[in-house]
DNA sequence: TTGTAGGCGTTATCAG
DNA sequence: CTGATAACGCCTACAA
């Protein structure tokens, strides 16, 4: 391995002034600089991180939390397309990536303790479980967090703005004349409080009258879930006349029960999605749905998270809503 | 931040002393051991793993190399899958991990540059252009590697068995009585290659006429290519009994098409897909698949690779073949 | 069984 | 402009 020291004995000059030069300090002359320069590229230097850290308590490393509590995890387009943009985003800001879990060698550890332990100079948190007192500790501590999809006090946190999307999505099937128009949900988060706080508050204001009888709860990325309510919302007597399902891929459950009975999207039924993942746009028809911008989310919470990692004074907690877009689609009906 | 220094300052005894009665040495008292930690977890010691792998070398971090050539990247649900098995079973042998990528601060590298400048211990190679000369300089530098879908010749690989895939999925469609079959394949790659040799031999062997009319480029992962070359089949005046897509995604341009022409699945026409991806499991009818194995491959990957680490002189460079599974589904109608 | 001392590769301070 | 020198936190001979 090629250090400081092999360069400073090459070149004949010290230590310091190699690393000077190298970090392009402007009390080296420009000749040495150079020499120096060319030195460490001729014999392929590269700094050791650890050695750099160590000293500098910083490793343009930043944590993922990323705990699949739907056990759907990455596997959701969603999330696998935040990741992705995080991961870019970072790349482009010089940092790297590192997911961060509970254990590490043969201890077992908090989050807080493997990210202090790796030394993250930031931690990104996403798709957890947001009541986890592990979760809590990390983001209370001196570490820079930024969370995804959740707000705590003290943290900054990107939002996909779920209260939008709902209200789009309500406004729109209501003026295509829908007036009896079922909900799916998924299992209770915060983010589907807001998503149904949205919808209540979008059919007051309409003047919509709610029938409880049409709203149930399934579980996001689910299709059997969204079946079955399906076939329970077609059952009834005044079967509705749209339904908004928890998501594009749960959709595919009421797809199939819509089929089976011989029912036709959106002839006789009309459908909404929301994500706005790839395949609702592959389908015919085409899922009218909401997308949520889930690359923008990944690029803001990795923004701020380096903004607060390097002006750690100029930044201030602050919420942030991402809001995404109506697709019309085609499987709404004018009624 | 807790050091050695201040437990060895609390207890009273050297520095050493608590170093090795952390790492567990036998050569310290039991009580004074016992001392030690209590006083470690009292004060919320956490080791500096900075500090740590300067002095041992190691680092406990498994670099992924993960580019999305493609652009569907982690999208694609084989990738996003064995990512997650990646994850978890580096975690559970303690290892981290962290993406690789070219850029790090402002300083371009190349691969082997940042694996080695964030001291990464192994990486595991996926999803890349492997005739990228950056790959090939990380293949063959000392950092151990393993790749996934590709072989280098001096560097453990873990395949999905093509091979098997397309024989069985060639072999089943011909059990089902199927003589005319179309296949949509993805871009030039070797896992391409591998699959249509095994498709082309398979035929050979089961006495078949390979038309090639009935074989067609498209793209993985691109519905809309995949939709083309569907229309273009059914065009055909002989057209085929059977089209294999290039995977499950794909199949639903492939789908749409087919549906526009009032045709149904699988009575007019036989369909099969490649990945078994959830999807694939939840349309109606049931696509018949191949599923790899993308956890296993994610599994053996790592366990290869620590393998490598941690007993170098023991491991040799191994090609494993990880077998999948025919889905039967119920695209394939029997003639 | 415990302690001393040196060094891993960097950066930073301060004197020349 | 350049160079000694001392850290950063940890591990490990070797000495006691």
């Amino acid at each position: 391995m090629v250090t400081l020291k092999d360069i400073s004995e090459y070149c004949g000059v010290s230590n310091s002034t190699v690393s000077k030069a190298l970090n392009g300090q402007k009390d080296i002359s420009k000749q040495t600089a150079q020499r120096v320069r060319d030195a460490a590229q001729k014999l392929g230097y590269l700094p050791n991180s650890a050695a750099r850290s160590l000293k500098t308590n910083k490793t343009l490393n930043i944590g993922v939390l990323f705990v699949d509590k739907t056990s759907s995890g990455l596997r959701h387009e969603y999330f696998s397309g935040m990741l992705e943009s995080i991961k870019s985003a970072a790349e482009s800001k010089g940092y790297d990536i590192t997911f961060i879990s509970r254990n590490l060698g043969e201890r077992q550890m908090s989050f807080y303790e493997h990210a202090k332990y790796r030394g993250c100079d930031g931690v990104v948190i996403a798709s957890v479980d947001f009541s986890n007192p592990d979760v809590i500790e990390l983001v209370n501590s001196e570490i820079p967090t930024v969370t995804v999809d959740y707000v705590y006090d003290r943290c900054s946190s990107v939002l996909s703005d779920n209260l939008d999307g709902m209200k789009q999505i309500a406004e729109y099937v209501f003026s295509k004349g829908h007036r009896r128009v079922a909900v799916i949900h998924g299992e209770n988060t915060s983010v589907t409080q807001k998503r149904m706080a949205s919808f209540r508050s979008t059919c007051k204001r309409l003047g919509l009258i709610l029938d409880e009888k049409l709203i149930k709860e399934a579980r996001y990325h689910d299709p059997k879930l969204s079946a079955l309510a399906t076939r329970e919302f077609l059952d009834l007597d005044d079967r509705p006349t749209c339904i908004i399902y928890p998501d594009d891929f749960s959709f595919i459950g009421g797809k199939n029960i819509i089929e089976q009975r011989g029912l036709k999207v959106p002839d006789d039924i009309s459908v909404i999605g929301y994500d706005g993942i790839l395949l609702s746009q592959i389908l015919r028809p085409k899922l009218t749905t909401y997308k949520q911008n889930s690359v923008e989310i990944g690029k803001i919470a990795v923004q701020k998270l380096i903004e607060q990692i390097e002006e750690p004074s100029l930044s201030i907690p602050e919420i942030i809503s991402v809001t995404g877009k109506l697709l019309k689609g085609e499987t709404v009906k004018e009624l």
